[in-house]
DNA sequence: TTGTACGCGTTATCAC
DNA sequence: GTGATAACGCGTACAA
């Protein structure tokens, strides 16, 4: 391909530009700038990654070419040389769930900020995807941003080892991570239920290997118990609309008039469920989620936890950033707190409908 | 780096491992396996691209000596080698709007599935920002996939020239593109509205450069004629939650008791607006989303349009794999039909509240 | 079937 | 300051 019927005698030293000096075949190399602008290529090089390096007028010179013959440093070709990519990888579990989008778009818009551009993995809430993502890219990517990893910690820290990496909502000791925690906002939840007159309430569990589904389940124990109020936790599911629609007949059996979902997708599909069967929220039942994403998309605004998602994506790439720049610092765990919002879907339980 | 103290004679034969034989002085290379194995470099190339060019035995010893060495090929000299990266780049106009995580979902999994890694690129509703994008993304990538993109069909054109590019929810000629369709669907809403009696209905406009948003309000006018309902266009806007909420002063003075929004977080936002003024959906307001993305999210289920975006997020990387892989016809030119999702949010117009 | 040798486009090292 | 030139890791005509 490159020299499809060319001069007989291969001349090392030039930059083999293919069919003599076309103006243009194919995109300008490094070697066509430097033949054009009369230099070696090493300045042309110089002329873009240290222009301090050269001469002011050198530099110009060396641009006003290349611009006229529309030459752009081969990415491919500096990574290889260099070892660096200037590209991120961010995996998640579900872009799908309205939880992950804003962080997305927070860690795309930082990563952009900082010359970084991103890859984008959907591990399907699997585990070993998970992994097989992470392997596959590690080589075209300088490091990871890992949300809501649902792979064992050993796991991680075997993938860390490759590639800087950080963590959001999962807390592995030794890995740079970003938390948000919503243990606060979900006590306060919980405290405000009580306050209602609830003495029993249900928590609907995400996840299983989710850090954040430990998380709140932990808090809202504690905060049961604090507050007088028992807890009753209805199993694991993905998180999803469907997973709440479905889990309601288990929630009205549980005896319960208060429900802390795991987060809002789960708990407006609660909201569905109830619906369906004539409940009206927050009169018979109340309702809590978590997140805080759905509140500025749907109507009406369930009673919630601040998430600060996006928040926690971009610190995450200003983590790894610095450590790519070797400008960090030791073990790094950033905790982002969180608050109760206060939304329509939470008030008294209804009076007789308490027989304990 | 590579030899900090080795032979004072440079052998250019020898493949430079560095000091002597070392078991692992960095990532396995080709050179090493092709050590350890006996063989030349080229044939470890084989063993793994082109298998079936060599006999079985060694492909077989060769890849055990690779796999015990934990060599993997490494796709950015790949990359430069062959000019192939099998990446592939998604630009969505925002990745926070519900109506593409599911399609950036369904283009990840096929792109990986058909052995592509993908970009993804947030334009910010922003031309220009997508233009930078795609320049910034193009040597890296074998292809584009550009959703809902704002910029002009020329810019479209020139991008198309450098890497095969698709598109989603734009029109172009001669560019190969996938068309969710809701012009359909959207004129069933607009008749199904007449049968319930109404005669004068408004159309939330969504972002002025969008396709989708040309292609909806001309099939409401459409339908409006043909239904006899008068057609009220109400300004344009970011398709956002809050820009719905906004626009329900003016949708109440528009003297239409009904309306068609541009997707269904304007129409969430429009639901929003209406509750927050005592007016009750649908008895008093009927409200028409579109794109189906958050009837599966959020509770009451809006009355919506199909928007079917996983399917043609998958449409579009079946059909740039198959241009890549030059198994592409001409002019291709995909369209998804769309039907009206029933929802609770619809019904026939308050009675006295007629002075047309 | 397998090995040789060169090119892919850049950066980095070392002279000049 | 600037120019040769060797890596970077791999694919692939061409030759054997």
């Amino acid at each position: 391909m490159p020299s499809p019927g060319s001069a007989p005698e291969p001349d090392p030293t030039a930059p083999a530009t293919g069919p003599a000096a076309g103006p243009a075949a194919g995109p300008a190399t490094i070697g066509t700038v430097a033949q054009a602008a009369g230099v070696s290529r090493a300045t042309v090089s110089r002329a873009f990654g240290q222009p301090h390096r050269l001469r002011p007028e050198t530099v110009e010179r060396v641009r006003a070419v290349a611009s006229e013959l529309g030459y752009t440093p081969n990415p491919v070709a500096q990574a290889l040389s260099t070892g660096r990519s200037g590209n991120l990888a961010l995996v998640v579990p579900d872009i799908a769930n309205p939880f992950f989008p804003p962080m997305i778009r927070a860690v795309q818009g930082q990563a952009e900020r900082a010359g970084y551009a991103v890859f984008l993995g959907d591990a399907d809430e699997d585990p070993n995807r998970e992994d097989v993502l992470l392997t596959r890219l590690a080589r075209q990517v300088d490091g990871f941003v890992l949300a809501s990893s649902r792979m064992s910690a050993a796991r991680i820290r075997e993938q860390a080892e490759r590639r800087p990496l950080v963590l959001v909502n999962r807390d592995v000791a030794g890995i740079p991570r970003v938390l948000i925690d919503t243990a606060g906002g979900v006590a306060r939840a919980v405290e405000r239920l009580a306050e209602l007159g609830h003495r029993r309430i249900a928590y609907l569990n995400g996840p299983a290997r989710s850090w954040s589904n430990t998380q709140r389940l932990k808090a809202v124990r504690a905060a049961g118990a604090r507050f007088d109020v028992a807890v009753v936790p209805l199993p694991a599911r993905r998180p999803t609309f469907e997973a709440g629609r479905q889990a309601v007949p288990e929630l009205l059996g549980s005896g319960a008039r208060a429900v802390v979902a795991f987060d809002d997708l789960v708990g407006h599909g609660v909201l569905a469920g109830l619906g369906e069967r004539g409940l009206s929220v927050p009169a018979d039942f109340s309702v809590v989620g978590c997140d805080d994403v759905l509140a500025a998309q749907a109507y009406p605004p369930l009673t919630t936890v601040s998430a600060r998602s996006a928040e926690a994506g971009r610190a995450a790439v200003d983590l790894l950033a610095a450590r790519l720049a070797g400008t960090s610092t030791g073990d790094v765990r950033l905790t982002l707190e969180t608050t109760l919002v206060p939304g329509a879907t939470v008030a008294a339980p209804p009076h007789r409908t308490d027989p304990h």
